[in-house]
DNA sequence: GCGGGCAGTTTCCAGCTGGTTACCGAAAAG
DNA sequence: CTTTTCGGTAACCAGCTGGAAACTGCCCGC
């Protein structure tokens, strides 16, 4: 559910791992993706869609992943504002991971339930 | 490279990605895991795998990991002591998310070098 | 004229946490 | 005799960071 991402340390230059954390960390950050692997999403429905990231949070977080490529912010010139973010391509390279430790996840919630 | 978990807000009861981050959470701990993969290991061969962990952050994961089940610590009974730790089948469980997150990793940096 | 929704921003604060350093006992190596 | 290895633990400290709450401007509906 939390991720962090450090501000030193970044990704060592040739390490997969590395260079893919540095992408999903920080809090939230996979939660936020997930929410945008269907199509883009405007912010209020990412808020409602996971309602335990404030909207701090949110906000940084979404403009951290802008900053690195992985989702674009397409402000609509509407009233009231409306904005849109969407996954980039690099966004949807990570999906594979994200999709996996949902997996991953549902597969333990059953081995719970299933004893 | 670094995961943070939080020790109030625990993963919500039915949500599968917060169950599986609730085991990867943590700084260090994908490396950890991913040094785990291949077979058990003693804590000083964890340390050299990924030098930039501090002593005090690799015990504090591998107790964390023990304690949910994660993995399991052997102590025998040698002088100096021999610790061996080996993931549990829980633990293996969590292997296809962090090999996912690796191999999105992997075609990351070969994006940019071809890119 | 009031409230509400949108999409944030700002401020402040507490707390967790990771890094660093020093230290442990036993045994083996030099 | 001294140093190193193994597998840690204890103490201390700085800093990032997430949470909470208040505020913003704009427009629409009532």
């Amino acid at each position: 559910m939390v991720l962090k991402v450090r501000k030193k340390v970044r990704a060592l230059p040739g390490c997969p791992m590395s260079k893919c954390m540095d992408l999903l960390g920080g809090c939230w950050t996979p939660e936020v993706l997930w929410s945008l692997s269907e199509g883009p999403r405007r912010f209020s429905e990412l808020r409602r869609d996971n309602p335990f990231i404030s909207a701090k949070v949110m906000t940084s977080r979404l403009r951290d992943l802008e900053k690195r490529g992985v989702l674009t912010r397409n402000v609509m010139p509407t009233s009231p504002p409306t904005v849109e973010y969407e996954l980039t391509d690099l966004g949807k390279e990570l999906l594979p991971a994200i999709r996996s430790i949902v997996e991953v996840g549902s597969r333990l919630l059953l081995r719970d339930s299933t004893g």
